[in-house]
DNA sequence: TGATTCTAGTCAGTCTCCCTGACCATAATC
DNA sequence: GATTATGGTCAGGGAGACTGACTAGAATCA
């Protein structure tokens, strides 16, 4: 079986977000999903709108819309009005958010010291860098 | 806003992944989902087994059983007895879906162009040999 | 200023994905 | 020969994500 590049990022990736998701399952947050994380990662320090939440996670605002309800509902995120806009609110991290998060931080810190030693630091590092040219690349 | 190694991989294969569906889907293959074409992928030349496929793909076997049905119903692959197994059929590529598979290998070999102009060719081979590092460290 | 157009977000409905649980048929084991 | 394991399907349900239609407020422009 030949392995695309496509299919070479898919496989470490998705094993990754499996650990941290299991990490933060174990931890007892285990009314939270995959989908609503990666919105709850992009949120922010200052807060951010469910319409921008749907572009970076590249989504519809609809479904943004309802997986940041239920992140409100779990307690990880609070909306407050946007003072600039009435239209608009912003989402922002909870402490249970915070919470959630720290144990995610830990796990994929685990994680990349273990790639860091497979790989070796250098190469790690370096691996990295790649990474984000092809992510600035490709997340206009 | 921080980018783990997480999101470094997602982005760029979401995007990789995002471009071939559309360029699959604008040769006409309009009735193929992305979840279809995760299991696709790992059809060998051979033949594969439903339940083979479904922990390649990582999902159930019911799930792959059912992705595998759309994929016959599309006329992407064919399903023929297993001789050595009588409760087996192998899942086999069809002409329709080696001719899918002829444009997303195009669209893929022309995104890796970009992508490697972009790194320079030495840098693009190193990161690819760097992922086939991680690959077979998180596929076991 | 007032009318039009744009933008933030929600509501409703639908489809796909993917899961669990139950089950059948054949294969392997003891 | 009986039990256990394996390949696969059927049924049912929850979550994710889409399109379309809509409301309220903001921005534009005549």
């Amino acid at each position: 079986m030949a392995f695309n590049i496509g299919l070479l990022l898919y496989i470490p990736y998705r094993a990754l977000e499996d650990r941290v998701y299991e990490a933060v399952a174990a931890a007892g947050f285990t009314d939270i999903t995959m989908a609503q994380s990666r919105v709850f990662q992009r949120i922010s320090q200052a807060g951010s709108r469910v319409t921008e939440l749907a572009d970076r996670a590249k989504v519809t605002k609809q479904t943004a819309s309802a997986l940041v309800q239920a992140l409100e509902d779990g307690a990880y995120v609070e909306r407050v009005p946007d003072p600039t806009d009435a239209r608009a609110s912003l989402v922002r991290v909870a402490p249970r958010g915070a919470a959630a998060t720290a144990i995610a931080a830990a796990e994929i810190a685990r994680i990349e010291a273990e790639w860091r030693r497979e790989l070796g630091p250098a190469r790690y590092d370096r691996l990295i860098r790649d990474l984000e040219v092809l992510r600035r690349l490709t997340d206009e």
